[in-house]
DNA sequence: GGAATAGTGTCTCTAAGACAGTATCTA
DNA sequence: TAGATACTGTCTTAGAGACACTATTCC
């Protein structure tokens, strides 16, 4: 897998050398779009950028590769993740690169754009220009980070179609209409109460906490499922959609 | 689009300065896995590769990003291909980005990976160094090209299903059950004959040459389909998949 | 008991696969 | 005419959605 390689055995290396003595140099740096769920909508997790360009927008969290210290791009990305929001997310994947001479001011510029999900009670409250902005209707973004966050939320959508991606959005201990109201923020669209119970039996990702209910409402409580040990860091897939 | 975006509005660069003072610089190259058919199977395109490391091994196409000449990293992988192989690919698209300290012995460097397909009878029959290898038996490749080739065929087995991705390794002129042999020959099992016309006439890319028929064998002759205009270089979904 | 939501049984409808029939060529 | 493959009509079956019914809570 691109996103996590295993290492291969190590060569000798050629120190600080310029690799490319013709070419100018590339810059190389990794963004990430940070999803979560507020007032049951995707919202994108964005950060007032500290310096020049475009200091003070929101932006999406990223950095530059070290390529001293990381061992990949996906490390690249986690540290940048955990350095700047505090936030070490059991899905990390990458999306896609993209690259040109224009997209960044300082020049001929790579980005390699990871896509993460979190469940709203883990992000930092404390954090200072943390902002969520509501996918649906994105504020002005620097470089080329609106296209970067349509197509992680395009990408969620579909994956979430077939798998238990939505998941990570919510926290360990959840039931059956909690998980479906999520799918439906997710993918926009409402969802047939059978089926959903039919795919999720068949995604078989969650298992009932014996005895434990969600009480409160003025109505039968529900019960309370935990993802089984397994899935905990792997996404569940059926061969059909969940919907449409 | 990552693959091929719509330049941003050009702003002023700092040129040749090192962007990134800070930090030693990172290899940024393309590589193409070239996917095609022979003998009823998927094969991939492998080039001898001129210089060291690894001069003399088949391996995939690639190279440089030229920050000068690129407006992308699409265009260097188009490059690439056009300079190495004499092919313009009518589909090349990004699969993922490899990168790491070890995958290289120049040093930290980063791989944004395409794939393409062709059908067999563009391909160069004059080149030197050109090979085929099935992808269901690889041989010994050097750097990581053997986890681009795997991740390029699961994708496009993945997109097969749903999609008219593989009428790029058909020619212009193709008779459904040329067709659904590709599918089989891609998705690498048999397909239910009914289901699968029933699907290609969802998908509505191919339309009927009046009176074009293939004859031959000893029996009834198939019609001859061309792809619409509108699909020559885009792709047609259907909702659900072709098969299983 | 009434209101509200959780959870389930079952019917309908759509679409995929199986099968067999007809069509049209060569030898 | 026999044999081969192209093409098509239709039955069967699997799965998704609709609907309604029961369950369990709070008021």
């Amino acid at each position: 897998m691109p996103a996590n390689p295993a290492p291969l055995p190590a060569m000798p290396k050629i120190p600080h050398q310029p690799a490319q003595p013709d070419f100018p140099p590339v810059i190389c740096t990794v963004d990430v779009v940070l999803l979560t769920l507020k007032d049951q909508a995707l919202h994108v997790v964005l950060l007032r950028r500290e310096r020049e360009p475009h200091a003070g927008s929101p932006a999406l969290p990223g950095g530059y590769v070290h390529a001293q210290e990381d061992r990949s791009a996906w490390d690249a990305a986690a540290r940048v993740l955990r350095d700047k929001t505090g936030i070490v997310s059991p899905y990390l994947e990458q999306l896609a690169t993209w690259s040109g001479p224009d997209r960044d001011p300082r020049g001929w510029s790579v980005s390699i754009v990871y896509y993460a999900l979190v469940p709203p009670d883990l992000l930092p409250t404390d954090r200072e220009g943390l902002v969520l902005a509501p996918v649906a209707k994105l504020p002005r973004l620097p470089f080329d980070h609106k296209s970067m966050v349509e197509e992680a939320v395009s990408r969620v959508r579909t994956k979430s179609q077939y798998s238990s991606l939505p998941v990570y959005l919510c926290g360990e201990r959840v039931t059956l209409p909690q998980l479906q109201s999520i799918y439906e923020a997710v993918l926009g669209e409402p969802i047939n109460k059978v089926s959903f119970r039919r795919k999720i039996d068949e995604l078989g990702m969650l298992e009932p906490i014996e005895g434990e209910l969600e009480s409160g409402g003025a109505h039968r409580p529900a019960q309370i499922y935990q993802l089984r040990r397994e899935f905990r860091r792997k996404l569940s897939l059926v061969q059909r959609g969940i919907n449409s």
